[in-house]
DNA sequence: TGTACATCAGTGAACGCGCGTTCACTGATGTAC
DNA sequence: TGTACATCAGTGAACGCGCGTTCACTGATGTAC
């Protein structure tokens, strides 16, 4: 079969969302090549024809997924009139995110096994976490210096990342909703009484 | 070669501690039971005179783990005269701890693939969770309700499983410090905030 | 005291399976003549 | 218009490897006679 010129391209991004989907939700190790395929409806095989290794595929597919998500916050917040950070974290903390690990952030889902995966998979996870946490330092009050927004935004990010490794982990859902709901709390008390 | 009555039981025990390091340096999927026995000295073979299956010596060796933890916890709080907050922070955000994972909380190592994990495991993990963020509801200020306690342990706890997991997986070690150490202080700041 | 046997922790080969990766091949289409 | 050929995305069998698990066997020791 011949195909249109874009074909091989759109083949590509097809199998680079779905992956993006699929390595969150099941883990790196546990998304083999043949499912990571049969996702699109293509055989191992012709794996190769579209990226160099498996490595190449996870790097380029959780940046973009994560790129995905960085569009979604900064629309989530720019929406928000005057209460970004309430907004920011009803979307991280939300049960929809806490369900749908394949939709979701990278550093949640996955830091455990990124801890042992290779120098450039580390290096693009470092500038997500880098970027991720700029992005909420924007959403803290703007009286605040810039030093004091990042250092919020860095903990107030790894605190939704635990907050959401443990809800998702947890056998429990009554303590998994709870872990959500009083992160919220404790967030927003946190800034305010560091602001006043 | 015969061996003497407690022998099969201290091999038991030597197979359980090293497990318990190895699981959580290197993740469980990536932890084969050729590896596991080859810690102690044996053969694949024999493992299964001492286990029903890889899953049973999982649960029951991060169980160990974690009781261990416990101990050095407790431990670390009733030696540290009026401070038993900052004698736990100092030592679960400590670099120790960050470049040991394999004796170290299990939350921070493997939350990410306990969530795929059988029940069983993740029941035992759901346990842990709650006896962790008990023992540090002990170190937050007495006048406070128990409630307000324990959602301010679990919190923490959160905070702290995210912290030890970006500072791990991150690939510079200037922000993987800078995690460390502004967690600290931000959470010595919301609870004295919160007190006063 | 010396020999035959029972015990049983541990061995290592084998099972079927899935992994990441390679490669000779297929076959539908567009192009050349 | 009809035939021969080039293209190339995709196929699927095969590679060596490691996985969890099973099992017939080993061999050093304690016990029985």
């Amino acid at each position: 079969m011949r195909y249109k010129n874009d074909h091989k391209e759109q083949i590509r991004q097809k199998i680079l969302e779905s992956a993006a989907a699929r390595l969150r939700a099941k883990g790196i190790a546990a998304s083999g090549v043949v499912g990571l395929m049969a996702d699109v409806g293509l055989t191992q095989g012709g794996f190769y024809a579209h990226f160099k290794s498996k490595d190449a595929l996870v790097c380029e597919s959780l940046q973009a997924g994560m790129q995905h998500l960085y569009q979604t916050v900064q629309n989530t917040m720019d929406k928000a009139n005057g209460k970004p950070l309430e907004a920011f974290l009803d979307q991280y903390l939300s049960h929809a995110h806490r369900d749908a690990p394949g939709s979701g952030c990278v550093a949640s889902a996955l830091s455990g096994e990124l801890r042992e995966s290779s120098a450039e998979i580390r290096a693009m996870f470092t500038r997500q976490v880098t970027e991720m946490a700029a992005l909420l330092s924007q959403a803290l009050p703007a009286e605040w210096t810039q030093e004091e927004r990042q250092n919020y935004a860095e903990m107030i990010y790894a605190t939704l990342v635990g907050t959401m490794s443990l809800a998702r982990a947890v056998n429990d859902e009554a303590m998994s909703n709870r872990l959500l709901s009083n992160a919220r709390t404790q967030i927003l008390e946190m800034v305010k009484n560091k602001a006043g």
